[in-house]
DNA sequence: TGAGGGCATAAGCTGGATTTATGAGTGATC
DNA sequence: GATCACTCATAAATCCAGCTTATGCCCTCA
C-alpha cells in the first residue's frame, strides 16, 4: 500500500493522547526500521515475527494519517514525514528509558550491587541519566535508590544502608567523606505575564524577601538555601502557598498564582518554552550538588563507576 | 491490597522497553490520579470507568514493583515512590505532547486554516512547542505543516501554499519579509574520549576546517553555514562521512567515528548527558531563524498569534 | 444511622494483536 | 537465464488483555 489514501479517519483532537499517540512498542519498532533498514530486522531485534511488524507500523500509518517508510523489495526507508516523526518519537523513547532506569532502581531489590541514596531533585533530575551509563558500562549492576531529603540521605550512608549518597546543600554533612560533583542554581520564575517579567533590572533581594511565594512544603533543600540567602535582607516572607511537589510548585506559578524559587533542573524545559521567566536576581542562590560516603571509604567497584561518571 | 508483596516477579532488564513502561494509557492516568487525587475522578477524566482506572494502576504497580498510590476511603495519594515516578512519567507524556503536536500538523489536511512551511530543524525542534502554544490560545485551529530546506519553505510561502514559514540560515530569502524570531549556534561537538574533549584553548577555526567531519549530506542548512564560515580559513575539508539524518550523524558521533558540526538544537541533551562534548572554536557559528511571510503581507489571525507566540 | 464518596472484586465479553503459512516481487549469482 | 536469498504483503485462526457491569465493603459526615 504505497498509498496511504484510505484515510480511516485518523482520530481528532480529543480524548487521551494515548489514542492518539502509537505506543511505545511501536515507536521504538519505528527507531529500530530506521536503524536497521529493513522491516523484517527491525521485527526481529524486537522478538516480533515479521507481519507482527508489518501490521504495527501499518496502524501506525493509519493513526498518524501519513506515510513512514518506503517499502521495497529491497528493505525499508524512512519518508520526509518518518524521519521527522522517528526524531520525535526518539524523544518519547528516551524519556522512557529514563523512567526504567529510575523505575528498576526504585525497585530496590535486596540483591543490588550498588545501593544509592539521592535526595530528591538528584533523583528525579540526574540520576536516572547517570545510571543509564552506568549500564553502557557495567550492564549486569542491579542498582537500588532509595530517595529522600539530605539529612535521611546522610543518615543512611553512615548506617552503611547505601554505598554511596547524592545530597545538595550548602554544607558537606558531617561525618562523611564527600565530593561536589556539580552545581545547581537556584531561579527565580514568573509565569509569562508577571510584572516582574519586565522588569529591565535584577530584582532587588529585598523585594524578593518580602515577597510572598509559592514553596514547597518546609524540609526541603530549595526552602533551606533560600532561607540562607535571604536571611541578610529581612528573611523570608510568610509563602503564599506551600504545596507537597515540585510539580505542583510549577503548575501554580505557570498559572499565574505567583512567584516561586525552583532549581533550574527542575525548570529547564518550561524556560525553554517560555511557559515561564527566570527573574534575574542580585543574590547568589546556588548550593552544591555533593557524593557523599562513609568517612575514609573511598568508593570501590560500581560505585566508584558511578561517581566518575557524575563528574564527567 | 496496601500490601504490594506477592510479587510478580518484576521484568527484567532486557527486552523491548515496553515491556518495562506503562504505556501511555497508564501514565496519564497517573498525573490524572497525582492531579485529582482520586482513582474514581481520574477514571471519569480519562473516559474510563473506576474499576479500569484501578485495574490499571495496580498492574503498574505491579510492573515497577513499588506502590504508587495510597488508596484510602477519602481518595488517593501518590507515595513517596509514586511522585518519583510521575514525575518521570510527566517526561514521557511531555514527549507525547510534542509528538502529538508535530503528527497532527504533518497529516496536513486540506482545510487547515493554518498552513506552516518549516525547515527540518525547526520543524524537528521547535515548531512542536509552538503548535503546543498555539493551541492554547486558539484550540480549534488546524494546523498543517510542510517541512522541507529553506529554498522549499521559500517557494511554498512565494506560491502561497504556506501561510507562515520558518527557515534558518544567514540571509532572509529574497522576495520575502521576515523576521527574525531567534538564533541558532552551531556546536562542534566529539564524543568524550576524543582528543579535542582535553583542549584547554578554543580550537583555531583553520584546524576545524582541516579536519574531515561527520556531516549531513550537502544541501543542509547546517552545513550552508559551516561552509561560508571557513571559507575564510581554507574552506571546509572533504567530509569524514556523510549521513542521511541528523540522528545519524549524533550516533556516529557518540560512537567516537569523529568529530562534527551540528546545532545546539540538536544535541542539548547530548551535551547535558555528557554523551557529546562540546569543542569551543574561535569563529562565530551563529545563524538566524526567520519567520518569512510574502511580501507585504503582514500575517493576521492564527499566522500572527503564532508568530507572536515565537517571539515570546 | 443513613447517605455518599471511594475503592476492590468478580464475571463475562469484545476486540486487537499475534502467530503460522503462504504468495509475490526484486536483485545477485552461478 | 534460472535459482537463491532477501524483502514485504496477505489471510486465517488463535489468544489474551482490558473493558464494562454489577456488586460489596469501608469510611466519613450530616
Amino acid at each position: 500500500m504505497s498509498d496511504p489514501g484510505s484515510p480511516a479517519r485518523p482520530v481528532g483532537t480529543t480524548g487521551p493522547l494515548a489514542h492518539r499517540v502509537p505506543d511505545l512498542a511501536a515507536l521504538e519498532l519505528l527507531l529500530a526500521v530506521a536503524r536497521l533498514g529493513s522491516l523484517g530486522r527491525a521485527a526481529k531485534e524486537m522478538g516480533i515475527t515479521q507481519p507482527a511488524a508489518s501490521s504495527r507500523v501499518r496502524s501506525m500509518e493509519r493513526l498518524l494519517g501519513v506515510a513512514l517508510v518506503e517499502r521495497s523489495p529491497r528493505g525499508s526507508r524512512l519518508t520526509e514525514a518518518g524521519a521527522l516523526v522517528t526524531d520525535w518519537a526518539r524523544r518519547i523513547v528516551e524519556a522512557a528509558e529514563v523512567f526504567d532506569a529510575g523505575a528498576q532502581a526504585l525497585r530496590g531489590r535486596r540483591d543490588s550491587r550498588l545501593r544509592v541514596a539521592a535526595s530528591m531533585t538528584i533523583a528525579e533530575y540526574l540520576l536516572p541519566g547517570w545510571l543509564i551509563a552506568l549500564r553502557g558500562r557495567l550492564p549486569d549492576t542491579a542498582v537500588s535508590l532509595l530517595a529522600g531529603n539530605s539529612a535521611a540521605v546522610a543518615e543512611r550512608v553512615r548506617a552503611g544502608e547505601a554505598d554511596l549518597g547524592f545530597v545538595e546543600g550548602l554544607d558537606a554533612p558531617a561525618g562523611l567523606d564527600g565530593a561536589v560533583v556539580g552545581h545547581d542554581r537556584l531561579a527565580v520564575v514568573v509565569a509569562p505575564d508577571h510584572a516582574w517579567a519586565r522588569r529591565r533590572t535584577p530584582l532587588p533581594p529585598a523585594e524578593l524577601a518580602a515577597t510572598p511565594l509559592i514553596l514547597r512544603e518546609r524540609g526541603s533543600g530549595t526552602r533551606q538555601v533560600l532561607d540562607a540567602a535571604l536571611a541578610a535582607y529581612g528573611g523570608l516572607a510568610t509563602p503564599l502557598l506551600e504545596l507537597a511537589s515540585t510539580t505542583a510548585v510549577k503548575s501554580a506559578v505557570v498559572s499565574g498564582l505567583g512567584p516561586s524559587v525552583l532549581s533550574e533542573l527542575a525548570v529547564g524545559e518550561e524556560l525553554a518554552a517560555r511557559r515561564l521567566v527566570e527573574i534575574p536576581v542580585a543574590v547568589r542562590l546556588r548550593r552544591d550538588l555533593r557524593a557523599v560516603w562513609p568517612l575514609g571509604q573511598r568508593p570501590t567497584g560500581p560505585a566508584r563507576e558511578l561517581l566518575s561518571l557524575t563528574r564527567g
